[in-house]
Parts: C-alpha cells; structure tokens; sequence
DNA sequence: TCATTAACTGAGG
DNA sequence: CCTCAGTTAATGA
C-alpha cells in the first residue's frame, strides 16, 4: 500500500472537522514519514519508554495494552491504517501503555519535532490532532462501559460495529463485511476472556445467525439484531459534522 | 500455531 | 436450576 494513500486517509479523518485549507492538506501530505515494517505481536513503543516519535498506521492492526504482574494483558484499543495511536507521546513522554501490532503491519514513524514545528506553523492542524485526541478518549469510554458491563456476545458485537464505522471511513468495508484478523485469544485479550470463551461466544453468534467470523472477515448475517445486540449509539465517535 | 469442542467446575442470580 | 465463564484436555486445520 503506498504511504500516499494512508496520508489521504489520514486526511480523511481529521478532516471532518471543518476548517482545514489545502494549504494544511499539503503541510500533512508532505510530512517526512519513516517507514519500517514489523511483524505480527511486536512492541512497537513499550510502558515505560519515552516516545522521540510518533507512529502513524500505514497498513495492518495494532492494539494498545497494558500487562498486570501476572502476565495477563488487557487490550485498551485496537488501530487500524491512518491512524497515530501514540500521538499523545508528542505531549506525555514517557508511554503509560504499550503499543505494538496483532498482525504484520507497515509502519510509518514521525519525528516529534516535525510534528510540534507543524502544530506551530498550523494551528487549524494542531486543532485537528487535539480534536482527534478527544475523540480517542471518548472511544476508551465505550471500551470501559463494554467491557465492564456488557455482556460477553454483546462485546464482541460491540467491538465488531465500532470497527466496522472506523473502517467505513477509510474506505475498507465492502458489501460482503470487512477484514478484522485477529486470533482468538487476541479478541480475548480486548473483551476481557478466556480465548476459549471469545470461540464460544464467535459460535454462538454464528449459530444465532447475527455474524460470522471467519478466518479473519466479518459477515453480518443479520444488520438487525447484530445492531440491536451491539447496543451502538454512533455518536461517541464523532463522525458526523455537528453543525 | 490456532481453532474447535467437550467435560467439568464454581459463582451468582 | 440456569446462565455465564474459567480450566483442562483432546483433536483437527
């Protein structure tokens, strides 16, 4: 996938707030981006570390998790292409979380100073990266309330439809479904069980005949019930320009 | 390695 | 008594 069209998709999503000039699309469009490519359950930036650069998705998923003693690891979010999971680093140095990548992924890396010379130079830019920010911690709300209260089918619905509106906008959903390629025990790790219990709870889907997972692509069987069960209200992301 | 499934267990309503 | 979910273990792709 070439970087240019992970920086329109960038773009795409920050500008759906208003106010963005061509000229900031070119300061965006023209940012030296270092690319690298990882594989599958890599750390990219550790608990810990402090961060000299920020990372934008260019193709593949990656989560952000934090590990407790005993080895057990909750996923706090998952990220797909065109977006900077870690952009708070340009403001909180030392990382609270880990992020690292679930599938093989192709990263690309953006100095810190870069990015603070063009919040300087751009402030509708800077607004749209706060803007953005805001929007991340209202979807870590939702992750709270999902796997805090609801219940095991209904997280993993919950997960699925807010992926789903996230890859909408970028342009990788088509009429059959949609890509989501983690293992089981990865989707354990984001709905807070067992990795025997995230197959249970994909069974019982399935055979409910509401959404198939299979080998990594999502199937709505039935837009309904799935939507019903998800429990979704839409506006927590903040997708639609309030006016 | 990952997915699948059964059998068993206990908590909690 | 029923549902949910963790554990263990066996088996298949």
């Amino acid at each position: 996938m070439p970087s240019d069209t992970i920086r329109a998709a960038l773009v795409k999503r920050l500008r759906i707030s208003a106010g963005i000039s061509d000229e900031d699309v070119r300061e965006i469009e023209a940012l030296p981006i270092a690319v690298r490519q990882y594989p599958a359950e890599t750390p990219v930036v550790r608990d810990g570390e402090r961060a000299t650069e920020c990372c934008l998705i260019v193709e593949g998923f990656c989560a952000r998790s934090k590990t407790i003693a005993s080895g057990k690891r909750q996923i706090l979010s998952l990220h797909i292409a065109g977006e900077i999971p870690d952009l708070m680093s340009l403001f909180l140095h030392v990382m609270d979380h880990d992020l690292s990548t679930l599938t093989p992924c192709t990263l690309g890396f953006i100095n810190h100073e870069t990015l603070r010379k063009l919040h300087h130079r751009r402030p509708v830019v800077a607004e749209m990266f706060w803007r953005d920010t805001l929007i991340d911690s209202a979807m870590f709300r939702e992750w709270i309330v999902n796997v805090g209260q609801r219940p095991a089918p209904a997280r993993l619905a919950h997960v699925m439809v807010e992926l789903r509106e996230r890859l909408r906008l970028i342009g990788r959903v088509d009429d059959t479904g949609f890509d989501m390629p983690l293992t089981q025990e990865q989707i354990g790790e984001a709905l807070g069980i067992t990795a025997v219990h995230a197959n249970r709870v994909i069974r019982q889907l399935r055979e409910e005949g509401i959404v198939e997972l299979q080998r990594g692509r999502v199937t709505v069987l039935d837009e309904f019930r799935f939507l019903e069960l998800a429990d979704f209200d839409h506006r927590y992301l903040h997708q639609s320009p309030t006016l």
